[in-house]
DNA sequence: GCCAACGTTGGC
DNA sequence: GCCAACGTTGGC
């Protein structure tokens, strides 16, 4: 089992979203290493932090589960969708996503000026300078480390 | 809204 | 293949 960090603007999709729907295709994404993290390295049932960021308080809130395996990303064959890709086709797509299924809330948001300041959590890639990663693999010590601040 | 950091694009 | 220009991300 793998566990994950998945950044999501609240604006655009938060976690009140994903606990309505229940699951979602988690489209729109646009970065090679973030599709390379969903198609080679995700699987059903690896644990997910649902992380809001572009917001007041950035940082993790949620929950959720990998619930399925990756396939192409339909707004990417979409001319009017914000995330259409003129140089996808149908046959060779480029872009992949995997759905997301809510599994709970955090009972509080861990900050991202949190794990910032925790010695334990220098090693994440979220808190690296710079880093503009919105899929990333979370190590299973930082995993339990966080679950454990809640 | 600002801007630093970073990825992508395209001219050469 | 280099690198300047540009666009995007995302914290603040």
């Amino acid at each position: 089992m793998n566990y994950w960090l998945m950044k999501s603007e609240p604006e655009a999709f938060s976690l009140d979203d994903l606990e309505r729907k229940g699951r979602e295709p988690w489209d729109g994404v646009r970065n090679y290493q973030a599709r390379n993290f969903m198609r080679d390295d995700m699987r059903v049932g690896d644990k997910v932090f649902f992380y809001h960021s572009n917001c007041a308080t950035p940082g993790i809130v949620g929950i959720a589960t990998v619930a399925s395996d990756a396939y192409p990303d339909p707004t990417q064959f979409d001319p009017k969708d914000g995330h259409f890709d003129p140089k996808s086709s149908r046959d060779k797509p480029r872009w992949i996503l995997v759905d997301i299924a809510f599994e709970r809330r955090l009972e509080r948001t861990i900050s991202l000026a949190e794990m910032k300041d925790d010695p334990a959590l220098a090693d994440m890639p979220l808190v690296r300078k710079g880093n503009r990663l919105s899929v990333m693999p979370v190590g299973k010590a930082a995993w339990k480390h966080i679950l454990a601040l809640e």
